[in-house]
RNA sequence: GGCCCGAUGGUCAAGCGGUUAAGACAUCGCCCUUUCACGGCGGGAACACGGGUUCGAUUCCCGUUCGGGUCACCA
């Protein structure tokens, strides 16, 4: 037996499986030509990044562009950072934005399809088998190093541009198999490394389908591959695992570009066939005039559990980062108002190469044109079942006469020009609050081209007048004819062209009424309000205007 | 510092050697209008810099500058 055989014994003896074993057990999936295999592979820190988020929805958007399959897998390998519950917050996080998995982990501790387990922490023996191989092939190595004495090695490194452990830094490559047996006989912890064939004279090359083709110099490093516990780094359960799962095209962020060298090494050393790459760029923030990541300390938006509290309609987050993904997708939805966004041909190779802002400003006239477009009923539906889980008060209110506060949402809504008012659900309290004594803001300031007197006069005309049972028609030549007998006109471009003949328009008169009835001064129609308030509610606001104005 | 990537209005971005350099958001003006919004029309606003290559460079090449990423028994 040679040594690498003996190595492979002893460093590995209850291993017992071949890689072909592995072969047979997660054969080539049988899919059409093209269909690709797409995956999110999350580690659970109990936080889901909007980039997780965006990363996710890109490689699921990928795979179902061809019908293919989306899974998840959790990167669990990094135990000093296990959380509780972690899973969880991430699926409901990617679930509560349609990113779904075919396969995978879909709960905690629950999964789903033949190419699993899909947790890494329960693949242990997977990876030992190639670790195993790779030893035989004369590929690894354990090391023995100490974390001192890497640190050793890198502070002889100071000149050294090519830093890490390999050539001549890479002390235990060479060791023999007396040696190695010895150490381990003692007890002495070690890591598997890859014995890297790399020669960084020579080149390797990525054709990324975003960043497109791309040259680095090969990995000379002999990176860990399994850590002194047994389990894998994230490299090497990469390359096993997504060549296990028949992963046909990895995305993920652009911060693992710089480790593509050593993915490459990896897939050729045990003879995988190499995924195609997809590497997307972060979603940036803007500060002091420069860009930076998203960060998770700094910005409340990098959590998606944000837009779940603010309300965000899922739509309206898919549509944002639909804009983000494919600039051509805003001409397209011009086109196609009503089709799903699951019909847009999205295309990996549209995604920009470097990182975008993420514009609150612009996502929320998105998430105002989605839900500008939603039913009253939709509308009242979504904004209950925010409200149910974050303002119990308003969740009171609002639920108490379903049909009315339907219909409040409802004014100026089905229309062929319908209002963009609201953002997010958790704003609906506030632009409806006067429909509701608990929430009125008896607000009665005035512009300041209306007096008090003016105001006074006005409501007193009005209160005299005013009918509830009025047409809207009725109602607005009502609101005209209050004009003339009190010095204004019901004509505004009259009184554009003489502003000195008038105390003002028919706009000025409906402002004093609006804003004695609803505490502000933009509101959608007064009429529809105001039929909606009722008469009681109406006559008391513009009485106790009146009484306000004329003290 | 080494390696890699990038640079078009305030933002997201089309563009692939010859364009009046699209569009969207934002902004400003006008129109519509009972307010606000919606909608319509219009305005301002950009190819980082320096060298090449070319009849011609936003586009191709090289440098500079500036951003970003990465160099762990973390992913």
């Amino acid at each position: 037996m040679s040594d690498n055989l003996k190595l492979a014994e002893l460093l590995f003896p209850n291993i017992t499986e071949t890689p072909d074993d592995m072969e047979a057990k997660f054969p080539p999936r049988n899919l059409k030509e093209g269909v690709r295999v797409t995956r999110l592979a999350p580690s659970p820190t109990g936080f889901l990044h909007f980039g997780n988020l965006f990363a996710g929805t890109v490689a699921y958007r990928t795979a179902k562009t061809t019908d293919g399959i989306f899974f998840v897998r959790v990167e669990d390998t990094d135990q000093k950072r296990k959380i509780e519950g972690a899973v969880k917050v991430m699926l409901d996080g990617l679930e509560a934005f349609g990113v779904t998995a075919d396969e995978g982990v879909i709960g905690e501790d629950m999964e789903k399809g033949d190419y699993g387990p899909y947790y890494q922490s329960k693949r242990k023996d997977i990876y030992h088998v190639f670790a195993k191989t790779l030893v035989e092939k004369d590929l690894a190595y354990p090391c023995f190093c100490s974390a001192e004495e890497l640190d050793e090695i890198r502070a002889q490194q100071e000149n050294e541009p090519q830093k890490g452990y390999w050539g001549k830094y890479a002390k235990c490559r060479n060791l023999s198999f007396d040696e190695i047996a010895e150490k381990i006989s003692a007890g002495a912890p070690w890591t598997l490394r890859l014995k890297s064939p790399g020669n960084a004279e020579n080149k390797c090359f990525i054709d990324d389908m975003i960043k497109g083709k791309i040259e680095m110099p090969e990995n000379v490093q002999d990176i860990v591959l399994l850590k002194s516990d047994g389990i894998p780094t994230y490299h090497f359960a990469h390359a096993v695992d997504d060549h296990l799962m028949r992963t046909t095209h990895v995305v993920r962020g652009d911060e693992w570009m710089s480790s593509c060298p050593v993915h490459l090494q990896l897939f050729k050393c045990p003879g995988f066939k190499v995924p195609k790459y997809a590497h997307v760029a972060p979603i940036m923030k803007e500060e002091n005039g420069g860009k930076r990541k998203l960060s998770k300390r700094k910005d409340p938006e990098a959590a998606v559990t944000f837009y779940i509290e603010q309300g965000y309609p899922k739509e309206s987050v898919n549509e944002y980062m639909m804009t983000l993904m494919n600039s051509n997708f805003e001409d397209w939805r011009k086109t196609n108002k009503d089709a799903s966004i699951d019909s847009f041909p999205f295309n990996l190779k549209k995604m920009s190469v470097s990182g975008a802002l993420f514009d609150m400003v612009k996502f929320n006239d998105v998430s105002k044109n989605v839900i500008s477009l939603m039913s009253a009923d939709k509308v009242y539906g979504y904004t209950a079942e925010w409200a149910k889980e974050y303002d119990a008060d308003f969740y009171a209110i609002l639920t108490e006469d379903p049909a009315h506060s339907t219909a409040i949402l409802g004014v100026d809504r089905d229309t062929p020009k319908p209002r963009k008012d609201i953002a997010c659900w958790s704003e609906v309290k506030d632009y409806i609050s006067y429909y509701f004594d608990e929430l009125f803001d008896n607000n009665l300031e005035m512009p300041e081209n209306i007096t008090a007197d003016m105001a006074k006069e006005i409501l007193e005309a009005y209160i005299a007048v005013y009918n509830e049972n009025d047409t809207k028609d009725e109602w607005f030549q009502r609101m005209k004819d209050l004009c003339e007998p009190l010095g204004y006109t019901p004509n505004v471009k009259e009184f554009k062209k003489n502003p000195e003949a008038f105390k003002g328009h028919v706009g000025d008169v409906s402002t004093v009424i609006r804003v004695a009835v609803t505490g502000r001064r933009n509101t959608p129609d007064l009429y529809s309000i105001m039929s909606l308030l009722g008469k009681d509610k109406v006559m008391e606001r513009l009485n106790s205007a009146l009484k306000h104005f004329s003290a």
